[in-house]
DNA sequence: CAGTCGTGGTA
DNA sequence: TTACCAAGACT
């Protein structure tokens, strides 16, 4: 569950350490139950989207008080989680507990847009459609649908890659769609690349990663010297504090929670 | 449903 | 150097 909330939106490569780290601090969700808002967030380190952090302490609030400190087995109670949505839900069912579950990440959605679909890219969004394809394709039994589950992923995420995918040694190559039509280009609207400069996103990772390096409280004026525009700052300091991501501990001091 | 939310690696 | 991301969730 750790690993697959800190894998949301952020490569393997950079939650390895981190997740290694976290886990021998905290071995049970009582255990970072225990801990301050503010140390799971420090911890987060540079995972990115830090309100995950929070959203996986309070997870772990959450299955201490509900489950006795059992991550659960069932999508529905996993569902209710705060941070787990429909992926991360399927995927621990899936991936811990062995249940079958259609896992439908952006690798997988991938998979089946290229080999089922015939196109390069599937949609922004999962559809109907795409669902109903995941699922027929779901083997019945539950341990062979949980192994499915992984390997689909892996493919995706090692094989049919979203950037020069290896066809050469993908099993399915003698039964893709977009193989066989000779692997036509993504056609449509170009995926909006995500602005990043100037935006309130940058302007939060600043004022959080000068809070998270600092040994204490730090006063507004260290803060203040690392953004200019001064009313995004102080939106971005404002919606920092009230995402709970940064506390007042002083009329002119801020520390993490 | 579209917008928002971090970060650092890679082509 | 700039563009584009990488195992989503939430509003």
């Amino acid at each position: 569950m750790v690993s697959e909330l800190m894998l949301q939106q952020t490569p393997v490569n950079r939650v390895l350490p981190v997740h290694e780290a976290w886990m021998e601090r905290w071995p049970t969700p009582g255990d970072l139950a225990a801990a301050s808002t503010g140390d799971a967030v420090r911890a987060w380190g540079r995972l990115g989207y830090p309100r995950r952090a929070l959203r996986l302490h309070a997870a772990a609030t959450a299955i201490t008080e509900r489950h006795d400190g059992v991550v659960p087995a069932e999508y529905a109670d996993l569902l209710a989680l705060p941070g787990v949505g429909d992926y991360t839900a399927s995927a621990i069912a899936s991936f811990a507990h062995g249940r079958r579950h259609v896992v439908l990440d952006t690798n997988v959605r991938r998979v089946l847009a290229r080999a089922v679909g015939g196109t390069e890219f599937p949609g922004t969004s999962i559809t109907r459609a795409e669902r109903d394809v995941a699922t027929a394709l779901l083997p019945d039994d539950e341990a062979t649908a949980a192994t499915w589950a992984v390997a689909t992923m892996e493919l995706g995420a090692l094989v049919c890659t979203a950037a020069n995918p290896r066809c050469g040694s993908c099993p399915l190559a003698d039964r893709c769609a977009w193989l066989a039509a000779g692997r036509p280009a993504h056609d449509g609207p170009p995926r909006r690349a995500q602005a990043w400069a100037g935006t309130d996103r940058q302007c939060r990772g600043r004022l959080l990663a000068v809070l998270r390096d600092a040994e204490g409280p730090v006063h507004r004026s260290v803060l203040e010297a690392t953004w200019s525009d001064v009313p995004q700052r102080e939106r971005c300091l404002a919606s920092l504090l009230d995402d709970a991501l940064v506390a007042r501990t002083g009329p002119d001091t801020y520390a993490l929670p």
